[in-house]
DNA sequence: CATCTAATTTACGTTAACGTAAATTAGATG
DNA sequence: CATCTAATTTACGTTAACGTAAATTAGATG
């Protein structure tokens, strides 16, 4: 097992640096924080992003990705932040775990299932374009 | 190779039919209508919905559930109408469903990773668990 | 101290995907 | 013909996820 805990190679960073980093605008970033998905340090009125924002933000971006709205990606980074001492939280939140699990793996059949039919689609549209072109010669 | 051309139960269904055995409201139906996803033909002023129509409804709301929007799932119902005799179109479509079919792939990877990652982080609460139950005895 | 620059807050604007209410219409039925 | 019921159109409303503009502030620098 490789050992965790690696230094991260900065420390602090600033809202223009992360947000360049990660190709969205500083309002983004705001907002994330509006809706309770960041929550980063102040130094006076100046926001500091931490590694743990960091790997927030990535979360929450794949999300994006996915289509998945805020409020279901904040449910899903409700996961990491369980109490690990407790036993109530901990159920609860195994819990939560396999029921998002279960809808994610639902999720990639379908998905699995349009690739399919487009592939199929492909397939077919080769056929015809392969006919017509074979019957011009 | 199973034969298509099954005939399908009934050929038309009322927009009211169609919501129901759908779940969705008839606003919906007009909604996808008036962006241009669906067409029904008309009876006098009223809307009549043929398998096509249902078929298209099922891949748009599939679409919605894998958290597409509607010009997305608008690109991906136009691969099935390429006009089957026009080389060019068949062209068009096949580079079109083949950059499709990348992103596809692309976020059922994405989904695996999230999996992946849910599942360990459900394991590791799982043994948090047992430790604790296993030091009050 | 004056001037920049990066950051801040406030607040109104925009797009997507419908919801909802109101007024109208078209057949079906007694 | 009167009355229902299922549909229709019109048009304004709502939520999510930011965009954008304006006014303000906090350090850094000459």
């Amino acid at each position: 097992m490789s050992s965790k805990r690696t230094q991260p190679a900065r420390i602090y960073w600033t809202i223009n640096e992360l947000s360049r980093s990660y190709d969205v605008t500083p309002r983004t970033l705001r907002h994330y924080e509006d809706v309770g998905l960041l929550s980063p340090l102040r130094k006076g009125t100046q926001r500091l992003y931490r590694e743990r924002d960091r790997v927030r933000l990535q979360l929450i971006l794949r999300g994006r990705r996915l289509g998945f709205g805020l409020p279901e990606i904040q449910e899903m980074l409700d996961l990491y932040d369980a109490d690990p001492t407790e036993v109530t939280q901990l159920r609860h939140t195994i819990r939560r775990g396999d029921a998002k699990l279960q809808e994610l793996h639902d999720q990639v059949e379908e998905l699995k299932t349009l690739i399919e039919e487009i592939t199929e689609l492909r397939a077919t549209m080769q056929h015809r374009l392969d006919q017509i072109l074979r019957q011009e010669d």
